[in-house]
DNA sequence: CTGTTAGCGCTTTCAC
DNA sequence: GTGAAAGCGCTAACAG
């Protein structure tokens, strides 16, 4: 009932395997048998059996994207700007690959069965994006994936995540998270701030402490002094952002800014400070990061570090496709920039 | 070189259909031998061919979400959803389905490809998410694929976005965007507006249409008079919204009041507002659609029509999955709630 | 409950 | 430049 390759062949009068050459176009097939088997194939209305080639050729056309959380647009537009660059629908013919989207929610344990998932759909490559769990064992767990990947012939990036062991052959494109961090610190020092919050992100992950590592370095360098209650850990969101506001409020009412995981949490922070009855900047100063789209519309507009998602993620698919070479040593540290707007102002008594 | 089945059948001293068997978990087994199969399976660290296992079984476990933009989290948030049900990993075993997103830019042509795309790979089930474009050679186009795809065994379910034709077998859960656009509508003649400037969608599209005519039964409804230079048409971003914003307080500075087609674009259209120095809701009240995760942080919050999104993406996921009844005639209407918030108030010479 | 037997539909050497 | 043939690794009747 279903057309097959071979239907299309007798259609055309020539054998199976000129048809798939003229499919693949990845071999020399005379102009005119070409036309012949694409008519028959539009005549029929053939759709060629992915799976059936790729049992036969031992590769798919699909591209593995691991996300944390695809309702976050910091994922979103990474995930965009991947699956514009892996060739779909508009790219050059025969390189229709299909992205697939895997959700790990921040799970070592999901990711790791996604990569296996991913493995037995022979995916042609598999981009993992945003900060990884901080845990040997998993690491290391992950890291041998990757090799089986590999050796599979699956190419490997990784995108605003920090490099994997180099035997495994993966490509990074790493976010300067430290550096960020401490740069949005420093423009609070300037301003004369003193006694900062600190929302860190959960624990036991890379983005999390590296952006810590950039305050507290920060922090340092200007001789300010550090307070363990002025740093509160929680989630990637708005809410987390909102009660750890509430709460390092409680703990020093004199906390003249405070310094978000996130922009997300940047919002959450935000509605804290003013249900706090206290006003942004004059009182407390916020600060995020990423500059997702709806930090510019937050009101004061939101001072936070750009991170150029969509460019690392369309990056990021180009090397997964091989139509980018990869950075020296397969490494590629992409800086922030920070953007000073209206929600950071000097302190108040300085 | 690479461990096949056949390998593991050999290991464990049992015939390669008792493996496939235990590891489709689909057919009684022994207890004993299944445990002999699965240490075999450890040992070996075999992972099953999913491309062979297509083949042979007709259908893989893919499945399809077209999605308008990725990166937005209106597409995000069902993604997400859908996901979560249609079975990753710590679902029951063997449902382990990957989701394929497929980006489509609202481009009518790269739906139709990427059904194709998803026809090649034998999804199992496909789920089109948000508005449709509206035009009957491309809907027409559309209906033919998914009547091949449901003949070939995909499930299809539709998600946001109105019914297709009956017999494309297509459950659909559609939002009811035309109430959704009345209440608001209703909301802001309610407060006293009459000057009601609309910012709409792109044309073409099932959810521009309906919203704005929501807002026109609402107008006539109440007997307020609309004027065509009142209504503009743009992209769902805030960019567009921004500028739309601009170009309806020039072409009437009397407005009171701007309704947008969605959120992104509500928050583009609050930042025209202010920089044209006026105040939310005092001189003119904005208000959005969908109630997206920002739009409570907006200042002062942004009032709006809040859609369950991720309800309604893991209960297309579900049905999609065939875990959930397909709604009475195929079709659920969706509504939203009217949420109240910060930016809509009485206008000032009312 | 388990083994046997055929393919599923395509790609790919290897000849011609 | 094109054809023939041999699988790729798995599932699904059908027996037993």
């Amino acid at each position: 009932m279903t057309v097959t390759l071979a239907d299309v062949a007798a259609r055309a009068q020539v054998s199976p395997a000129t048809v798939s050459r003229v499919l693949n176009g990845n071999y020399p097939v005379a102009a005119s048998t070409r036309e012949r088997v694409l008519r028959a194939v539009d005549e029929l209305d053939y759709v060629l059996n992915g799976p059936a080639s790729a049992l036969a050729a031992a590769t798919s056309d699909l591209v593995g994207i691991l996300v944390n959380d695809i309702a976050d647009p910091f994922f979103g537009i990474m995930a965009g700007a991947i699956q514009s660059e892996i060739g779909g629908p508009g790219g050059r013919a025969g390189g229709e690959r299909l992205a697939v989207v895997c959700n790990t929610g921040g799970s070592a344990e999901r990711e790791l069965t996604y990569l296996t998932l991913l493995q037995r759909q022979r995916a042609a490559a598999v981009v993992l994006t945003g900060g990884a769990v901080e845990n040997t064992a998993h690491a290391e767990a992950v890291a041998t994936k990757l090799r089986k990947l590999a050796d599979a012939g699956t190419k490997i990036v990784l995108c605003g995540r920090p490099p994997a062991p180099a035997d495994t052959d993966a490509v990074a494109l790493t976010f300067d998270n430290r550096g960020g961090g401490q740069q949005l610190t420093e423009h609070l020092i300037g301003l004369g701030h003193r006694r900062m919050g600190y929302i860190a992100g959960p624990e036991e992950r890379t983005t999390t402490r590296h952006r810590l590592e950039g305050h507290r370095a920060a922090l340092a360098a200007h001789g300010v002094p550090d307070n363990p209650d002025w740093t509160v850990h929680g989630r990637y969101d708005r809410r987390a952002g909102y009660e750890a506001t509430l709460e390092l409020l409680r703990r020093d009412p004199e906390l003249t800014a405070v310094v978000a995981a996130n922009d997300t949490v940047a919002l959450g922070a935000c509605a804290a400070v003013r249900d706090s009855g206290l006003r942004i900047p004059d009182d407390v100063s916020v600060v995020g990061f990423d500059d997702l789209p709806f930090s510019i519309d937050a009101v004061p507009a939101l001072t936070t570090v750009r991170l150029p998602l969509a460019d690392a993620g369309a990056r990021a698919g180009r090397i997964a496709m091989g139509r980018e070479e990869a950075p020296p040593g397969g490494i590629a540290t992409i800086r922030g920039e920070l953007m000073v707007r209206g929600s950071t102002g000097a302190p108040k008594n300085s």
